[in-house]
DNA sequence: TTGAATGCAAAGGATTTGCAGAGGC
DNA sequence: GCCTCTGCAAATCCTTTGCATTCAA
């Protein structure tokens, strides 16, 4: 029996075809908006003004499924001067923008906020390697027992929760063993 | 069946008898040493020292059991200029001490640090309701099974775990459906 | 046209650091 | 007395804000 497990679930499609993408451990979940219509709804629902700069990072952010914060996303924009760049604050702000409309989830790690995927893509946990930064993404459905068992035993409403489990990933792993090897020999 | 709960692992005893400490939902574990004990082995080790400033915040640390930050700890020190002053870089630099040592445990929540016992107290998770700010303890064994499975299923080492649920707490709940109410008769 | 969005510069909040003086051992 | 520790001030890091200008609708 395993209480996690990292495969799909769902035999899902890509919702962003016609984008590369890049590797990640889960498979997006078919949904019926694709995240740029879902966004456009939000922002005419609020008499909001769809912005070269939010096309910009809309298109950046959904190319791929990696998690990110701020200054990778920046990193990844055309320089200043350039066709196509976006400032600092706007970028904070869309982020936010992101957040609300439910595409994107934040999370804190190591003091600073780092972004994934919310919507289309499969709820998950993750693994921290302490060592290289490394996240992998894992789902376990057992999780969601003890969610509702605690709930119900303290009267709470549960309405999210981040797991991270935290320690050493398998090629760091490896690469400890070869060092401790050489340090033995001398 | 309950996957979690909020009693006491062992019948133990409080190893910081003689001082007052705050309500907590767990109940710490009886340890060899005390913190303090613990702390000066520490010191004694690395050759550092044993300063007013750092007795003066073990004392505040260990007096309780609740989760703190540093600003809070600043605040529950005397003032600037009365004798027991501890300037805040050295408030920080000491609780990276106390990590350092064992006796306390580290955490992020909404962009600050914060801390709570660690050495002779039992392993935990948390409750945060978003409305209050409150944090609840609640044990769960469940925990460690997912944990080694997934552990097992990547090849990875790990170290620690940090789960937090977020959400509302049955008080905050409860004066939310008092306000809805109000606001229906209007 | 007109108000929302942007970029700039600057502020903000939490935490850290350089350094001269204070104080354990 | 030596060397660590402290407090001060200032720096750092990430993120947010005020405001004049730009631009989508």
């Amino acid at each position: 029996m395993s209480a996690s497990s990292s495969k799909t679930v769902e035999p899902a499609h890509n919702v962003h075809d016609g984008r590369e993408r890049a590797k990640s451990s889960l498979t997006p979940v078919r949904v019926a908006l694709t995240p740029a219509q879902r966004f456009g709804d939000y922002l005419q629902s609020r008499g909001m003004r769809s912005t070269q700069q939010r096309q910009m990072l809309l298109e950046l952010v959904f190319s791929g499924h990696e998690h990110f914060d701020a200054d990778q996303l920046m990193e990844r924009l055309p320089a200043k001067g350039k066709h196509g760049y976006v400032s600092r604050p706007t970028v904070y702000r869309t982020l936010a923008e992101f957040v609300d409309a439910g595409l994107l989830r934040k999370f804190e790690l190591k003091g600073r906020s780092v972004y994934e995927h919310d919507y289309g893509y499969p709820q998950h946990d993750h693994l921290h390697c302490t060592e290289c930064g490394k996240l992998i993404e894992f789902q376990c459905e057992t999780l969601s027992d003890i969610k509702s068992s605690v709930a119900s035993e303290h009267g709470f409403q549960v309405r999210s929760h981040r797991l991270i489990i935290s320690g050493i990933c398998q090629p760091c792993r490896k690469k400890r063993r070869r060092v401790r090897r050489k340090v033995d020999r001398i």
